[in-house]
DNA sequence: CCTACCGATCGGTAGG
DNA sequence: CCTACCGATCGGTAGG
């Protein structure tokens, strides 16, 4: 059966295939990308990664920075597509406020570490991809506007709403560079902890 | 008189040139390093801002890596040395967290641009270089400490002193990521809003 | 601090 | 997707 005649393979596997190889780089240069940094990665290590041999990456994406554009718009389409899951079917701003950073930390510190990229590589990104780029990202934070503008509204957020994002964005961020999965508080605790404090007009509050 | 004879300088002069040059090189370094990152600046980069050529930074450093060290070192210098005199002669724990606050913000923004190095390029420091920064790193983190603790002693902080720490510093600096300056909000009113969003419990507050 | 240079590595390509 | 390869660039050095 080891040399068993096969019929190439049907073109709907054949695609898939490639779109499981071109998802396979995207997920090696990520992780890469994020312990390395962009500039010292080399298309020879994400090779590695994945088993190829260095030049065939190209046959999947055209050069490096097409390789980075594409980590980065994969990271925040389904971050996108986590917190729109997250908020679905919530009325409460706070609630829906809530679930967001939740659902943030989730996304930056669990398994997607495409969405880090973004974070920390912003400046690797050719000005010409970068277009792309922020088309996906203002989607991203488009969720979170009406929510913010609802606590607002609510006296929730303090006087200077585009400050407070900035800070609540750089707070939630940074945990990137300090969290270490299973040692001192974990995900949930520290959730809290930045809801607690961004709302800390909160009536029931200690 | 452009030709008159001259001795060679004395060696006080010399020593004090050299010195110069040095701290002109991590000048110029810190500033490509934020700018470009620490992987995709060369050494010609480097020489050409301070106008020398190619070879000659390595009379001053022994290697690339080394220049990384020196900016990181200098920078949590300068700023150990800023907060030190920012808190001078403070009493009330809250004036002097506010002083940190305002002080780490100017430190980070306006003019240094060696700290920022010490926060974007940690993963570029060799193994061998980091004992040396960690431990200037560590005088910097302690002028915090106290005056934390006293924070958290009169209430002020919440339960979970060392998470609300790290949020802080992450909401402190992520705003490298997005301040400009002369644009929107300015240094100040960035510092009153995150120490307001810190010290919340404050019963003037509102 | 300059000149002249080197070995290594890197992104990328042709041709199959 | 592999083989074989190239031009460019980079960190670093010898010798003055």
């Amino acid at each position: 059966m080891a040399r068993s005649e096969r019929k190439p393979a049907p073109r709907k596997a054949v695609a898939a295939d490639e779109g499981n190889r071109r998802a396979e780089l995207i997920r090696a240069a990520g992780r890469l990308f994020v312990d390395k940094g962009y500039d010292a990665t080399t298309i020879r290590d994400i090779a590695d990664a994945v088993g190829m041999r260095s030049g065939s990456p190209f046959y999947h994406f055209k050069s490096k920075q097409d390789m980075l554009k594409a980590v980065m718009i994969e990271g925040l389409q389904a971050a996108l597509a986590a917190q729109q899951a997250a908020v679905a079917g919530l009325k409460d701003p706070e609630e829906k406020f809530r679930a967001l950073v939740r659902s943030h930390l989730r996304i930056i510190l669990e398994e997607h570490t495409e969405f880090p990229v973004l974070l920390y590589e912003w400046r690797a990104l050719s000005e010409e991809s970068r277009a792309e780029v922020i088309a996906v990202k203002d989607r991203y934070e488009a969720v979170w506007q009406p929510v913010l503008r609802e606590l607002k509204k609510a006296g929730r957020l303090g006087d200077d709403g585009k400050v407070a994002r900035l800070l609540l964005f750089g707070a939630l961020n940074w945990v990137v560079q300090w969290y270490r999965p299973g040692g001192g508080s974990g995900i949930e605790q520290i959730a809290e902890r930045a809801i607690e404090l961004f709302l800390c007009d909160k009536a029931d509050k200690r």
